[in-house]
DNA sequence: CCAACTTCCTTTAAAGGCAT
DNA sequence: ATGCCTTTAAAGGAAGTTGG
């Protein structure tokens, strides 16, 4: 009687393995139990336990229903914070090194929010933070997590997020009426910058790269004071620049994809935990 | 196109292990 | 002894394959 109340983890991450499988089998398989026991284990979450059905079965099919989809949001959040707890409670003096690699886009970005997390869970760890391009960072071996950006169809690692470039100037900037167009772009060997170059080319637009950096404040100091455009995250826009709209007559830019690397010489349950955060962090 | 066969998958029933 | 969880075995449904 009592358990049929509560929602064991057991059971959760049984639901979530078939969520995500696709199938009882495949998620036993995942879970570590025979498929019948994963289906009887349902039986007791649908019948007993929720009294709602979570699954429409249709032959060899097995779909979640609009109230299955409802658990899975739950179950994954009490899942992840369960994880948290474990985390928190049994590693709380976790003590060594992260390496992190990462554009200083991102790292402006996304970082603050991402440490002062983690530095609360494991005030011990000691974090570094490697800036560099996306191809340089790849090309190392000595870092956990590498965040980097990749085009759509060729992406490695996991996905953390995908965002479009935009271009941006100052507020006053008006990109039409200087030719060739000046442009402030990341130094040659980003991604970022292939893009820009090639979009403008096909779009047979005048321009002249008039500043680069490898450094994103120092884009964005020349940017605001109105010497030139750039193309940057949309997500990293803010304060005095603004966002150019299609009617300014730039072309439109790709996605970027952004991956997450991580270092199978190097994985330690620090790395593993710097990971969680940084997945999070970019939702 | 269709029937026979195979494969895949879930459910059910029976039985054993383990903790209370 | 009881309840819960598991496994194994068997049954049955649906989809895919094969051959006429």
């Amino acid at each position: 009687m009592s358990q049929y109340q509560s929602l064991d983890a057991d059971v959760l991450r049984t639901f979530v393995a078939i969520a995500e499988q696709g199938g009882f089998t495949r998620a036993g398989e995942v879970v570590n139990r025979t498929q019948s026991a994963v289906s009887m284990q349902m039986k007791r979450l649908e019948e007993d336990i929720l009294q709602r059905q979570l699954f429409e079965r249709d032959g060899r099919q097995v779909r979640l229903t609009a109230e299955g989809q409802v658990l899975l949001g739950y179950a994954r959040r009490i899942l992840k914070l369960q994880g948290e707890v474990f985390n928190t409670l049994r590693m709380p003096h976790m003590v060594g090194v992260v390496r992190i690699g990462t554009p200083d886009d991102y790292a402006m970005r996304f970082l603050p929010t991402i440490l002062s997390s983690f530095a609360q869970a494991y005030p011990l760890v000691q974090v570094e933070v490697h800036c560099d391009s996306s191809k340089q960072l790849m090309l190392r071996q000595d870092l956990d997590l590498t965040i980097v950006t990749r085009e759509p169809g060729n992406e490695i690692g996991q996905l953390l997020r995908q965002e479009r470039l935009v271009w941006a100037a100052a507020e006053g900037f008006c990109p039409q009426e200087q030719r060739p167009m000046p442009v402030a772009l990341f130094n040659t060997d980003c991604f970022c910058r292939a893009w820009t170059c090639n979009a403008l080319e096909a779009q047979g637009i005048d321009y002249r790269i008039a500043y680069t950096s490898p450094s994103l404040a120092a884009i964005f100091a020349i940017v605001t004071a109105g010497l030139a455009v750039t193309a940057q995250l949309q997500s990293l826009i803010g304060g005095n620049i603004r966002i150019l709209g299609e009617h300014e007559g730039l072309p439109q830019l790709p996605v970027a994809n952004v991956m997450l690397l991580r270092n199978t010489q190097s994985q330690s349950p620090i790395t593993d935990c710097m990971a969680d955060y940084i997945i999070e962090g970019f939702k």
